[in-house]
DNA sequence: ATGCTCATGTAACCAGTTACATGATTTG
DNA sequence: CAAATCATGTAACTGGTTACATGAGCAT
């Protein structure tokens, strides 16, 4: 009774995590985004710039954006945390490049991050969609993995809404605000349901 | 073409929005919830401890979090733009407590932003609910205007996003991507017409 | 001469979270 | 005596946004 429906927290999905090293903090879409693409380029090596655009003109720059100046901020962040390698590229009568690979931790951790589905039917919007894109490209197998269990988790959600409806409660006004809360959440987990089986991943 | 399927940006509403003072910067969901509290008060007169306790076992603190540090930073924000008014009242053997009524504007501003639906679907979760929750209890008449024009901003959007997956795209993979995601929108848009249409505000 | 593309950033700002400070008084 | 309640905050930190700085070459 105490834990009915719960708040909107920003910081979740800390406890939900496996947690095998606990290296770093949450990073933000952007930065395995960034990792993605990096992942994709045929050589294994890229420059910001190219990111940049590659970025903004590709789909993922119309699901989130990062300007440029948050680019090479989570660029040197990558760096510093040892998932990319970045060397300088002299150029002449052109500013010098940095171009950037991925290290070996660095690809692990992109890999991790797109075959764990998101939590929350709020991070199917942007998360989820990153996750998917990246899965494809990068490797159509996570796409799979990354469709299969985040239908699951969706289900497990949709079935604890629905007994959580099905558990009478006192009729008063907050109850019943609390119920149309309950079914707003249970509407918007069964569209995403239904839109994740529309997926081709979903066809096995 | 160019404008098919936007990117996410955190500022939106700036443009949307009627501005038609622009008095100040947009407020967080819970800076209107602190005046709806307010407003709801039998005597017109509460403080922050009331408040912090309002929220935490009323219904909004399921919705949204507050701690109390921000809690009464916004009381301090809402004073200085003279939203509120605040006294401090004198105790013996207790804390003395500031008490804080609405002002005209601040009833005024309460009322626009209750009324005002919101523009996407990813504010339903929050800013409507906070929205319809303060609509019932400082004035039923304004939830039945907000269901309304909420209604109709959604119908609006699914109408937009069912030309847009209507209109031919050439077949590349990223096209096929960007379909993927204008169906998610379309069916949570979807969905969340679909749970307007039950809430008892609907029966027009 | 003007401004655009390349290429990488810095600086200032703002919002929000977490944790703690204070100090009395009542309750177990 | 310890702990919770009352009542209001502060401080440090995180992270993200906006705008601008730099400076060469190239196209109009």
């Amino acid at each position: 009774m105490t834990d009915e429906w719960q708040p909107h927290t920003e910081t979740e999905g800390v406890e939900t995590s496996p947690a095998p090293s606990r290296k770093g903090p949450e990073r933000a879409a952007a930065e395995y985004a960034l990792l993605g693409l990096i992942a994709q380029t045929g050589s294994g090596e890229i420059h910001g710039y190219d990111l940049s655009r590659s970025f903004a003109e590709g789909a993922l720059g119309r699901i989130i954006r990062l300007e440029s100046g948050m680019l090479y901020h989570y660029l040197k962040k990558l760096a510093r945390d040892g998932y990319i390698t970045s060397r300088i590229e002299r150029q002449s009568g052109r500013p010098d490049r940095q171009v950037h690979t991925l290290t070996a931790d660095g690809d692990a951790l992109l890999r991790m991050w797109i075959a764990a589905p998101v939590r929350s039917t709020r991070e199917i919007r942007l998360e989820f969609l990153v996750k998917l894109y990246l899965a494809r490209t990068v490797d159509p197998r996570h796409a799979v993995t990354l469709v299969t269990e985040q239908r699951s988790v969706m289900r497990t959600r949709a079935a604890r809404l629905t007994e959580q409806l099905a558990t009478p409660q006192p009729a008063d006004a907050d109850t019943s605000f609390g119920e149309s809360v309950l079914r707003l959440r249970l509407t918007q987990t069964r569209a995403a349901l239904d839109w994740l089986d529309t997926l081709p991943e979903s066809r096995n």
